[in-house]
DNA sequence: TAGTGGTCTAGACCACAGC
DNA sequence: CTGTGGTCTAGACCACTAG
């Protein structure tokens, strides 16, 4: 669909690692991809993916969210809970639950699991203001782990509900985060419930800042 | 802090550009960043930038959304609209009213307004299966515009509840979207309300899979 | 001034598509 | 078999940084 490399080289007189070079721009903004033994081919554009921001400890305007421990256990995991860390037996699991602050008024409830291990922080100031990634890589690189978000609409009930300080059918938006080391292993699973009014996730999509790499390129 | 590129050239008996071509791609995953005069440095991770899946016409398990026309207009703008659009002048503006069905039954409400330009789609048949983007692009390239989204939790009240066929209070995902051209202009506002229990929202987050590009880097 | 990364050239060999 | 992209080499010159 385009012209090779060999014939762009010929044609504006440039070398053909310079031309190369000048594709692969193109390829990692997401315009052109290539087929070995065959060319260069325009790509349709990817609409649907986005780039989201999120941090648990800050709100999209960017002020910290202070956190005030309500409980830190080790128990053993019920049904739920095994299916969702995908214990393959019957561990110990660290259970953290907290509230968070801004500005002193209540904005959120917090719960976290992760499999127990030998050296996992059980310290409360480190918990206080630890990432969920931090808390649950302490022995691991930060680089080698996966996460994964689902983003939900949902209401305050009852015990929810005088937690955070409101009335029943609230909305709260409830965001659910796992942990996962680079073989797939879950090592955190967590429930964040914010207030509606206090969290509202921003994403954007504009080409060439895309992630159409993780695209299945059907051609 | 990272060995110059003439070093690892020949530490390891290869050509310079082929090291360079492999710090590339340590930087393109995010590993790493180029100081030009000065060497390579490590970059850490980045935990806040995550790929959102989003798809208006489609859910989160693929099923396609099929919708009903409710309104199809041109209207002046209120105060309101024509702050969201950013409208200069009094322009005549695009309403589209939309009901999302899945399965036979009602998921979504949709509301989209646009700047009235000549050869913008008003047929019907166009209008009930284009997505945001190619409603509003009709005569621009895919490849030019941005898009940003922004998620909130709500509630349902009053009219919508009575559209969507619910109780007042039921758990609403509010999906509120902006199309823009390359130079910042609005070419679209719209506001989409999914019954919480048909949307979730993905994200992940893994590393060299990653949005680092578009962050500030400070040294 | 010496060293860095950024850009470019003119070759070479390979695996793979498609005829 | 020829043409494609993928990989690699051994040079060259530039702009920039830092002592």
């Amino acid at each position: 669909m385009l012209p090779s490399e060999n014939e762009l080289a010929e044609e504006y007189n440039i070398s053909r690692v310079t031309v190369r070079k000048s594709l692969s721009l193109l390829e990692q903004a997401g315009y052109i991809y290539s087929a070995p033994g065959k060319g260069y081919f325009i790509r349709e554009p990817v609409t649907n993916k986005y780039i989201l921001s999120f941090n648990e400890m800050n709100n999209t305007n960017g002020q910290s969210i202070f956190s005030k421990l309500l409980e830190v256990n080790v128990i053993p995991p019920d049904a739920d809970l095994m299916n969702e860390l995908k214990l393959p037996e019957e561990r110990y699991v660290i259970v953290i639950k907290r509230l968070f602050f801004s500005d002193n008024t209540v904005v959120a409830y917090d719960e976290k699991y992760m499999p127990y291990e030998k050296g996992l922080p059980l310290v409360e100031r480190e918990i206080k203001c630890a990432t969920f990634p931090e808390l649950a890589c302490k022995n691991k690189s930060l680089f080698s782990i996966k996460k994964s978000l689902k983003i939900r609409s949902t209401t305050s009930q009852g015990n929810i509900s005088k937690l955070l300080n409101i009335e029943d059918n609230h909305p709260l938006l409830e965001i659910e985060q796992k942990l996962y080391t680079a073989d797939n292993k879950v090592i955190g699973w967590s429930k964040t419930y914010y207030l509606s009014e206090f969290l509202e996730l921003n994403a954007y999509w504009s080409f060439g800042q895309n992630s159409y790499e993780m695209n299945d390129m059907s051609e």
